[in-house]
DNA sequence: AAAAAAATACGAAAATTTTCGTAGGAAAAC
DNA sequence: GTTTTCCTACGAAAATTTTCGTATTTTTTT
C-alpha cells in the first residue's frame, strides 16, 4: 500500500467536501462555495489547494490554464480513515458508543431505521 | 447559555480522555499516561493543562501544592459536541451515513447489535 | 539543616496552519 | 493592439498549537 492517505487539515477537508460533491472543480468554483460559509481571500483557497496537490490529496488537470481539480482519495475511504481516528480520540475506541449517541441524538426516520435494521439482519442473521 | 463548550485542540482532547477515565488526576499522572503514546516533556503537559484551565476545559483543586485536575465538561456532552461537528465536516451532515459506516466496518458482537436493536425498537415502536 | 527532587508559573521558541500580497503571464474585452 | 481581467506561483506574514527551558517555591531525602 503506497498511499497511507495523508491527513487533511480542517480547511483541506472543507475543500475535499466540495470536490467530492461536485466531482471536480476549479479553484474559483471551490472558492465561491467556501465563501458561503467563511470569508477569506481567493489566493488563500488557491494556496491550500496547491498544498493539497503536493500532499496528493487532490490531483489536477493542467492542460488548460485554469486547472481542474479532483479529490485524489474517494470520499468513503477518507471517511473511514477519519472515522477510525475519531472513534479513537473522541470515543476511546468504542464504535458502539458513537453509534448509540449518533442514533440517539438525531431525528431518525422510519426509513433510516429500517436500513439499519437491514444491516443488522445481514450481520446477524437469526439462526 | 453561558457555556458554549470551548473547542479543545487535539492535545487537549487527549488529556480530557485521561481525566474522564481517571475521574481526576495530577499533571504527573496525566503525563505518565500520555507518555505511553508519545514523548514530550513534563512541562509541555503542564502548560497545556494550564491553558485548559484558562479555557475552563478543566478545573483544579489548588489547596495542595500538587493540583488536582478534573474535566470541567462531562464526557458525553463533549462527545455530543464533537460528534455533531464531525458529522458535519466529515459526513456532510448525514448521521446515518456515519452510523452505517461505523457499524459496517467494525466487529460488532451479537450483544451490541441487540442493544442497537433495543434502541431502534424504543425509537420506532411497532404500531 | 543542606541537598535533591518535584511542582507551578511563565515566556518564548518551534512547528503547523491559515492568510494574503505581489509578480508574471494568459485570456478576454474593448 | 491595448487595457483589463483572471489565473497560477510563491514567499512570507499572522494565527494557532505544541514544545520546552528557566526561575521559583515547596516537599522530601539524606
Amino acid at each position: 500500500m503506497p498511499n497511507p492517505i495523508p491527513k487533511p487539515t480542517e480547511s483541506e477537508l472543507e475543500i475535499l467536501q466540495i470536490l467530492w460533491q461536485k466531482g471536480c472543480a476549479t479553484v474559483r468554483e471551490v472558492h465561491e462555495e467556501l465563501s458561503k460559509n467563511k470569508d477569506s481571500g481567493y489566493t488563500t483557497t488557491l494556496k491550500i489547494m496547491q498544498i493539497m496537490t503536493e500532499k496528493t490529496l487532490v490531483s489536477r488537470n493542467e492542460t488548460n490554464r485554469t486547472h481542474i481539480y479532483t479529490a485524489a482519495v474517494p470520499e468513503e475511504a477518507m471517511q473511514q480513515t477519519l472515522l477510525d481516528r475519531f472513534i479513537d480520540t473522541a470515543f476511546r475506541g468504542s464504535a458502539m458508543k458513537l453509534v448509540m449517541q449518533a442514533l440517539g441524538n438525531h431525528e431518525t426516520s422510519a426509513d433510516e431505521l429500517a436500513k439499519i435494521q437491514q444491516l443488522i439482519d445481514r450481520m446477524h442473521p437469526t439462526k
